[in-house]
DNA sequence: GTTTAGCACTCGAGAAGGTTGAGTGCTAAA
DNA sequence: TTTAGCACTCAACCTTCTCGAGTGCTAAAC
């Protein structure tokens, strides 16, 4: 049933050219590449055998071979070597990362630039999952008379900020004792339990002014939206042009296809979590080609990985790549991304 | 010298007829989908004087004309009929723009996205340039010890923040006293003469705390910066993808080139201000093809038009699309998208 | 049993040639 | 100035042909 040892270097010597030159495989263009001690008669048997059980395939009768999904799969679990980036490879990517950012905003825009440039596909960040984490701090500044821009701190690190309108004749000093009163009874809570309740009762149990319920009610809700809305995953994409260059698509259709859905942050973003979900344990997720349950990414491949904010699991970085993808060298890159993300974001 | 009367409607047709199927417009077509009372032969005749004339182009001898760069440019200036939207049309980006909205930054994105699906080509809006504007507000947040939100207030509506570093040992009280020395004595100046003497002048003034000269500058430099950041121009584009589905950029070098190009935001910003400049007191700015000193925009033009906020020019939006473009409807779409954002920002 | 040489076969890619038809310019008459 | 008529051009398309990389199968060799 398993493979033999000369057909496992068959199919990764297959996946090897099929990566590098998006070519059919024959069977002397693999005896010229690599040394095998065999004739090509052999491998073709080999070929025959492989196709047969599922980890090849043939475009048409008189071409070369293809791996297949399956392939593909048999390739990462098992045959490719994951080495170390190139010290070169490391430096460059330290240099684009080399600063330290104080924002995890900032760090994962430059974390998603970097990977993009690096691999050469397209890479992708997601803002990490705050459902653990708690409000340390919530702002309420008067813009001007009517807006007010609410800023929210999460334990993370995290920092969103909102403009909300409120009625016009609340004062700013209204509007400070509100955002008190509430920052004081909520700081410390995890985001799950915060409610229009709980953000309700905080206001009322600290508040020292009277206003009319109905009109407390109005601020209090603005603020529990900005603070819900600290939770959404962000995303980001980066290197999505780089994908014409391939030749898989050249055919502007694909292209646009896979654009059009990747346009829709929340359905990548919810997908790179169902993965997570899934591969929980494992320190990389791969996703190939059909085992995609994502419309628009026929052809596509997907390898997504875990940092971690203070220790603790959190956010996703990723790279969507063809198929054909130098999954190895991929790997490697993310995984050298990831630990530079880890080293930023320890504490 | 001039066109004949004739000859001024067969460009016009020329050019309408190719915008609308993108395949070069022979003599015969002329006639058949238009009601010129005289025979091809006629058509014929004035077609190649107006190509001698250098309005039309011929990809080949057997084939139908093309208006040239110089022929786009007489259609827009002297010949296209721009009239209003339809009231169907107006609705529909009225519906997406409907809604009001607090900050200018979420008006340009919607806006940007409002014109993208609307054109069908790529959209952009760029935030006021703030030189003419001045301060209101300045927040410096502790987030947690040495990490600070600055939170930079402009007159037009504009918020920004960025977080800093200082120095870990300074308390809350500390920042807070520095923040309001410095709003103190910067709110209502104008941007433009905010410097580091300003600010730092503004700080001594009004500070009540003894902190050594050093740390105070070295925040204070911070907050400068956060200022003066809050002056760069951002870029909301929109709609990229949908230009694979053209015909002219089917071939995905050019898309590349197109795209490579827009990702360089301050590019695309800095041309649009460019333009901006150079025809100021229109209505609307064209740029057709080589007349974009752009690189990568080969086969492209680009339409713009100036928003305003409180009564006084701001910033920019705009579309680019290729050469082929339905001048006539998205000049009247960018006009009436900027009109919406003109009402909300009145004042 | 495994490997190999040999051979007939397949079939896409690309070149060569032919046809079609939309479009032209020019001329001569209206 | 306009028009009909006609010869001409040339990309696009189709068909046909050749080429060659690659295959599977068989029978002999190891």
């Amino acid at each position: 049933m398993g493979l033999d040892n000369r057909k496992k270097e068959v199919l990764q010597a297959i996946v090897d050219d099929y990566v590098a030159t998006c070519e059919p495989v024959g069977s002397k263009a693999l005896i010229d590449r690599h040394d095998f001690m065999v004739s090509s008669a052999t491998l073709r048997n080999d070929m025959a055998e492989l196709e047969r059980m599922g980890y090849l395939e043939q475009p048409h009768t008189s071409a070369g071979r293809i791996p297949s999904d399956k392939g593909y799969r048999e390739y990462v679990n098992s045959l490719m070597k994951v080495d170390h980036l190139s010290d070169e490879e490391g430096r460059e990517i330290k240099e684009k990362l080399g600063k330290s950012f104080d924002e995890i905003a900032s760090l994962l825009k430059a974390a998603s630039a970097a990977l993009a440039d690096q691999t050469g596909y397209i890479s992708l960040a997601v803002t990490p999952k705050l459902t653990s984490s708690y409000l340390t701090q919530l702002k309420m500044l008067m813009i001007e008379p009517g807006k007010v821009l609410v800023v929210v701190v999460l334990s993370a690190g995290v920092v969103k900020n909102r403009m909300v309108r409120i009625p016009d004749f609340l004062t700013q000093e209204q509007v400070a004792q509100i955002s008190n009163a509430v920052e004081q009874g909520l700081s410390g809570m995890p985001l799950s339990e915060i409610s229009l309740i709980t953000v309700a009762t905080a206001a009322k149990d600290n508040q020292k002014v009277e206003l009319p319920d109905a009109l407390l009610n109005q601020v209090l809700y603005e603020a529990y939206t900005a603070i819900k809305q600290a939770d959404n995953l962000d995303v980001y994409m980066d290197g999505k042009h780089r994908m014409l260059s391939l030749p898989e698509f050249s055919d502007t259709k694909r292209a646009q296809g896979l654009f059009d859905t990747l346009s829709h942050d929340g359905l990548v973003a919810g997908y790179v979590d169902e993965v997570a979900q899934q591969d929980g344990k494992k320190e990389y997720m791969i996703r190939i080609c059909q085992e995609i349950t994502l419309e628009g990414l026929d052809g596509c491949s997907f390898i997504t990985t875990t940092y971690n904010v203070g220790g603790k699991v959190a956010g996703n970085i990723g790279v969507i790549g063809p198929k054909r993808m130098e999954y190895s060298k991929v790997i490697s890159q993310i995984n050298f991304v990831r630990m530079m993300i880890d080293e930023q974001l320890k504490q």
